[in-house]
DNA sequence: TAAGTATGTTAAG
DNA sequence: TTAACCTACTTAC
């Protein structure tokens, strides 16, 4: 379930379970011929850029790049060799931990100049407290693009993908279709605040809750309710159903090829 | 068994 | 703008 929270997630996770350990790396399925170069070196740090995993190691230069795309996903187990399942890209394992990583997009061995080309045409990433907010709002200043559109331009935002830049909107009653140029600043920056406090809570947490207390179904007495994905949301997946605040019946639609999701009547232009 | 779906990106047209 | 790609799981037949 890849969004920029579930790669920052995984880096702390690799980190905190190979960091400063010798592994033992392959690729089951043969896919990923880079991997046996790095078997039983020490894993230095694994780190996140958006919805780009980068995997160090000691003694040479060059790092693993991750992308899990649309359904790439690691999986842990507390077992030294556990038997292959499926298609197994990425074979990571220290004495009593195993992580196979299935599905990416990208699974590669890249040089320093390599991931920093990478690095150079991702925007700002909510997870990052260095990152330049002043340039991403520039640039959604400058856009006649509608705002859900540039929510998910990773070369201005990074790290968003269809479940944060759906509820971001809601959560700010903004019309998805409103173009960038459109929106007040100080509007943008409320977004990009809200961004960094839910990713930081996806990190923390695993999954996607966007749901403010006051919306909770809990505070009215009724069973707590998490979707499909696994979290708990306003608009994202929820069409045809009533919006959680005013009960109009959310709305889809595809903008720039992906699933939009919103509340016609919540999200009003202003 | 087959088809459809998914929180994504890239390259071709 | 569309198709292609990587995988696992759910739903339809």
């Amino acid at each position: 379930m890849p969004e920029g929270h579930t790669l920052h997630r995984l880096a702390l996770d690799l980190t905190g379970t190979f960091g400063g350990k010798s592994v033992r790396s392959s690729s089951p399925q043969g896919r990923f011929t880079a991997a046996a170069l790095l078997d039983g070196r020490e894993l230095t740090e694994a780190t996140a850029h958006g919805k780009h995993l980068f995997v160090a190691f000691d003694g040479t230069e060059q790092q693993v790049h991750v992308h899990l795309g649309l359904y790439g996903a690691f999986s842990f187990v507390e077992q030294a060799d556990p038997p292959v399942v499926g298609q197994v890209r990425w074979r990571l394992a220290s004495d009593s931990v195993t992580a196979d990583l299935r599905g990416p997009t990208a699974c590669e061995l890249l040089t320093p100049d390599e991931v920093e080309a990478i690095r150079a045409r991702l925007g700002a990433d909510p997870l990052d407290p260095e990152a330049d907010v002043e340039r991403a709002a520039r640039a959604v200043a400058a856009s006649r693009a509608p705002i859900a559109t540039l929510l998910m331009d990773q070369r201005i935002i990074a790290g968003v993908g269809n479940v944060y830049r759906a509820e971001v909107l809601f959560r700010h009653r903004i019309d998805p279709k409103v173009p960038g140029r459109d929106l007040r600043p100080s509007t943008f920056l409320a977004l990009w605040s809200d961004l960094v406090d839910l990713m930081g809570e996806g990190v923390r947490i695993g999954r996607i809750d966007t749901v403010r207390p006051e919306h909770e179904p809990d505070a009215m007495g009724r069973p707590p309710r998490v979707d499909d994905h696994g979290g708990e949301v306003y608009v994202y997946r929820r069409d045809g159903q009533p919006c959680h605040v005013c009960g109009t019946r959310v709305r889809t639609e595809v903008l720039g090829g992906r699933n939009l999701f919103w509340c016609p009547r919540c999200q009003r232009r202003r």
